[in-house]
RNA sequence: GGAGGGGUGGCAGAGUGGUCGAUUGCGACGGUCUUGAAAACCGUUGUGCGGGAAACCGCACCGGGGGUUCGAAUCCCUCCCCCUCCGCCA
């Protein structure tokens, strides 16, 4: 959510970075003014109103504990209609207050004065690249050729299971996908000092506010229902990220500055519904409804958001020089940024097998824009309240990994070679098609 | 699923219609005393919104929402959450 007083001071500013999203949103921004405006004629005069009750009911309190029941009586009927203009008008502030709200709740976050400006992923500038693309003297296979010959995936069952877009990972391949969690689990607690948090993987409404997913983009996410009871549908979401649970850990908290900077890293299962997207309905593991991820997160005082970006992309980083992949960081330009952040840096590893680079990390500084949606905020030295910024970025998302990592690894043989890194999780230095 | 008991300030815990935004204790902070510390004593100690240059003033908040009343932490309705016991269950 948005300051309301920056609007308030700096319309034309907001209006400036809003628009540079493309969204059409810096239109919305008179409307937001009018109805701020309005609510706060209207608080003035209830405000006044009430002042008036409160001290009336006192005096007629006083009157009646001295007895004179009369003159009490008499002062009640000059109040009764009081109370009767005051709810009428405290209806009219909710129902302001409600659609200013659900306006501001609709308005995504100002991209930072530094993001470049541009329309699409096209305009997304390329920060830095890591290794090489991998040169291998034979034609490569894909990561679905090597799953169905090394038997570790079979996508065939898993549809029999749930539909398209879901995975069952199969001897290695189950192997491989819990070594992954396990070496990134152990990277970002051991080497990065976060602390690992393992969340409920179903959340209720106010958390997917507080980070953004609701309420614009609520088509994209499962909800459940407990047994047959549909009166309890639409009250837990399936999480599309970690970032959902883990970042609403401290919602609607007053945090004392000397526990800043807070690191949480968390393993989870991640739910799309992926309606309408890109891709949807290609046969592998690019696009799916259900993968893996380690999501970090970190909460950081306003004015270290900046340099705890850089630091959490580089510890996402970390996890695919260690895999030995070749990568490239991006940076999103204000039309390509996502809902809640400011600034916002992608990784993308390259696979061979598909002759792309994959998106396997998006890495935000929300600032302090989810701070405000979940009102979670620090206690300054000085004694003040302020919102914290809120970062989030994967390390890293992993069914795309483990394309990455099979397509890049895999040998003439159709085996594929485990990076010495994960060979003590794997324990195994090549994977190789059972018998 | 059945039965019962609860949700009050950082914590504990009073308060059942009228100066209650809330007794008290603990904790925390400031001060006095002390070489220093402890103890003792004194004081301070929630959040949000609106107005104001500021000092400050006003309004709201006792789990959430609604109602009764001149007036609600207190009465009524409703929802949520927690605890205990029984049943079921990984």
């Amino acid at each position: 959510m948005l300051d309301i007083r920056l609007i308030r001071e700096k319309p034309d500013f907001v209006r400036e970075r809003l628009a540079t999203r493309c969204g059409g949103d810096e239109k919305k921004i008179d409307e937001v003014l009018a109805l701020d405006d309005r609510r706060r004629k209207i608080l003035a005069e209830v405000e006044q109103l009430k002042a008036t009750r409160n001290r009336v009911s006192k005096e007629i309190g006083a009157l009646m504990a001295q007895k004179k029941s009369a003159e009490a009586e008499a002062k009640k009927a000059e109040t009764r209609e009081l109370g009767d203009k005051i709810t009428a008008l405290d209806k009219q502030t909710v129902e302001i207050e409600q659609q200013r709200d659900s306006l501001m709740l609709q308005l995504p976050n100002l991209p930072g004065e530094s993001v470049k400006i541009g329309q699409s992923a096209a305009d997304n500038p390329e920060i830095r690249t890591s290794g090489e693309k991998a040169k291998l003297d034979f034609k490569p296979k894909t990561h679905v050729e090597l799953c169905e010959s090394l038997a570790l995936v079979d996508f065939a069952r898993a549809a029999k299971i749930s539909g398209s877009g879901f995975l069952l990972y199969t001897g290695w391949g189950a192997r491989l996908e819990r070594a992954l969690i396990q070496l990134l689990l152990d990277l970002h607690t051991g080497e990065h000092g976060y602390t690992e948090v393992s969340p409920p993987f179903l959340v209720n409404r106010d958390c997917m506010v507080g980070v953004g997913q609701f309420p614009k983009f609520a088509d994209q996410y499962y909800g459940v229902q407990e047994g047959n009871d549909s009166a309890t549908l639409g009250k837990l979401f399936l999480i599309p990220t970690a970032e959902t649970p883990v970042a609403n850990i401290h919602r609607d908290e007053i945090l004392k500055e000397s526990q800043l900077p807070i690191y949480y890293c968390a393993y989870s299962p991640c739910f799309r519904g992926e309606a309408g997207a890109a891709g949807v309905g290609t046969r592998g593991m690019i696009r799916v409804h259900q993968f893996d991820k380690v999501e970090l997160i970190k909460i950081t005082r306003p004015e270290n958001g900046r340099e705890e970006l850089e630091k959490l992309v580089a510890n996402a980083e970390r996890v695919l020089q260690l895999l030995e992949l070749h990568y490239r960081v991006i940076q999103l330009c204000t039309g390509d940024m996502g809902f809640a952040s400011s600034m916002t840096y992608d990784i993308e590893v390259w696979a061979p097998g598909q002759t792309q680079y994959l998106e396997v990390s998006s890495c935000s500084n929300c600032e302090d824009f989810q701070a405000r949606r979940m009102n979670l905020r620090f206690k300054t030295e000085g004694g003040e309240n302020k919102f914290p910024h809120i970062l989030n970025g994967s390390g890293t998302a992993l069914a795309r990994l483990f394309v990455a990592l099979l397509e890049t690894h895999q040998q003439a043989d159709g085996s594929v070679l485990v990076p010495a890194a994960l060979r003590p999780y794997l324990k195994t230095e090549k994977i190789t098609r059972p018998k």
